[in-house]
RNA sequence: GGCGACGUAGCCAAGUGGCAAGGCAGAGGUCUGCAAAACCUUCACCAUCGGUUCGAAUCCGAUCGUCGCCUCCA
């Protein structure tokens, strides 16, 4: 079994091969740093937090860097998104770099996102962009105009091979306001010449300016990962212009190939449309992350295939809630039953069952990283883990911690829905003594047959979030 | 206008030629002092119309609808 992923670059299923055997290179379009991340960054940065995951899973050593912008990325208006954000809090704007940078990763923890291998700044690489314009001058593949130098694109005649787009077409009825100083209206900058005002501002061969939004990918992931190298992820609103840029100014510069498989994820939706400030239903992550168990929002991502668009309701959240708690609860179980349970072998069937389903989900992530066909075959699992747990005979301490540990590894380590403590373990302590001491008496209160007394109990830690569960081997608790 | 994606149960969502995964909700049942949880059973004319094929949700064409991109986007 290997792992097919698809590509964009030749819009088909393709058997993921790296160029150095056991190593990956992959580079993925980061945030720029100008507010605070929404609900979108978070569904892309989980789907490709879940190629990185499961090609170590796999056994690759991943080198996965992913890009701060902190320069160069413009509004309409032509302002610099830093510049903006800066003006509005009356900071400097690597002040808001900085600010943004630390709230991005904070959210992306919580989410439970595994940080890059390297995140480069742009405003850190400005020298390499400097050079790699003058090669691209030199190569006549760019043109200098009054201090800002643009990439021609009809030099390069790939241009347009990942996104289908032909440069001469789709010009007229778009918000472009071509640029006098333009060859060519699809010419893009690759250095901006500074206006007096624009106060992030570097020198360079063509005077004082700053960079295109598009050079600091194709520099950064050349820098750190070579060229070519393996993955190029990002969102799929990036894939014309932003990635069909960075292709032409990598290869027209050194004539080698740039990234060999291009993955773009789907757009996360809210309530059908995409999420926008403008159209009243953005949400950031750390409200989302605030009203919602984190994990929660990650297992409703990964109930969802990562190409696909994703489409965020109420109701949608609230299911993958109770499906996340399913899938938690058996472990919990399974946990509890551990310390108690007699010693013994694991049983051949409980194996072949594991086994079963370590290969459904490993079939489902090699089929281009399906995560909901492997959370499917997990609650497969659960279905008959539990009735197992149900069973008179009961499971061995070696089946439990066989169980315990396929589900570590799929959903903990592989999907990462799975905390590596779980509530009832967490929270030991003055609150869990309280609560156990609370549920012993309300047992000895049922063996009196004192109901109402103990429903009070019951009822009470309901009340304060506490949920009781009374079983066969005694009373397990979930806290809220 | 150009390019592209999608339309699967009440909701979310896999599945891209061989009897339609999974989660949530609903219905019935088992278990329970009562619950909860769990388990069992049950719940789909795959947008429409044509075509190709022994066989189509899946391939082709048309229609309708939704959405994205077209130099701001994760």
């Amino acid at each position: 079994m290997t792992l097919q992923i698809y590509n964009s670059l030749s819009r088909a299923k393709e058997t993921f091969v790296p160029l150095h055997p056991g190593r990956v290179t992959m580079y993925v379009c980061g945030p720029t740093v100008y507010d605070d991340a929404h609900l979108g960054h978070g569904k892309t940065y989980v789907n490709f937090d879940i190629v990185v995951r499961y090609l170590r899973y796999l056994g690759y050593d991943v080198l996965y860097v992913q890009n701060i912008t902190d320069v160069g990325h413009l509004l309409d208006s032509g302002q610099d998104r830093m510049l903006k954000g800066a003006q509005r809090e009356h900071v400097h704007p690597m002040q808001l770099a900085e600010e943004y940078t630390y709230r991005y990763f904070r959210d992306m923890d919580r989410l439970n996102v595994g940080r890059p291998s390297i995140s480069p700044r742009a405003s850190g690489h400005i020298p390499e962009m400097i050079a790699w314009v003058q090669q691209l001058l030199a190569s006549g593949h760019a043109y200098e105009v009054n201090g800002s130098v643009y990439f021609d694109v009809r030099s390069f005649e790939g241009y347009g091979k990942l996104s289908g787009r032909r440069t001469d077409e789709a010009m007229s009825g778009t918000r472009v306001q071509v640029l006098d100083e333009k060859r060519d209206a699809a010419d893009f900058a690759l250095w901006k010449r500074a206006d007096p005002e624009h106060i992030m501002r570097w020198p360079s061969p063509w005077g004082e300016g700053f960079p295109g939004w598009h050079i600091e990918c194709t520099v950064m992931a050349t820098k750190y990962l070579g060229q070519p190298f393996d993955i190029h992820g990002g969102g799929l609103d990036n894939k014309f212009p932003h990635h069909e840029c960075e292709i032409a100014q990598a290869e027209a510069a050194t004539g080698h190939p740039f990234a060999r498989y291009w993955l773009h994820n789907g757009m996360l939706m809210i309530s059908g449309e995409e999420m926008h400030k403008s159209a009243g239903n953005f949400v950031t992550l750390a409200q989302a992350l605030d009203e919602w168990e984190p994990l929660v929002i990650r297992t409703f991502i990964l109930q969802g295939h990562y190409r696909n668009p994703l489409d965020l309701t109420h109701e949608a959240l609230l299911a993958a809630q109770k499906g996340w708690g399913r899938l938690m609860d058996v472990v919990r179980l399974v946990r509890h039953r551990l310390p108690t349970a007699p010693a013994g072998d694991v049983s051949s069937d409980l194996a072949a069952r594991l086994e079963e389903a370590r290969r459904a989900f490993e079939a489902s992530m090699d089929d281009d990283l399906n995560s909901a066909g492997a959370l499917a075959a997990m609650f497969d699992l659960t279905r008959d883990v539990n009735t197992l747990l149900n069973a008179s005979a009961p499971l061995s301490q070696t089946d439990l911690q066989a169980i315990d540990a396929l589900y570590g590894r799929l959903l903990g380590d592989v999907l990462g829905i799975m905390p590596a403590t779980l509530e009832v373990e967490a929270h030991v302590g003055l609150s869990d003594g309280l609560i156990r001491l609370l549920v012993d008496t309300r047992s000895s209160l049922r063996q009196a047959r004192q109901w109402a007394a103990a429903d009070a109990i019951r009822d009470g830690l309901q009340a304060l979030g506490v949920q009781l569960k009374d079983g066969p081997d005694g009373t397990t608790w979930t806290v809220q």
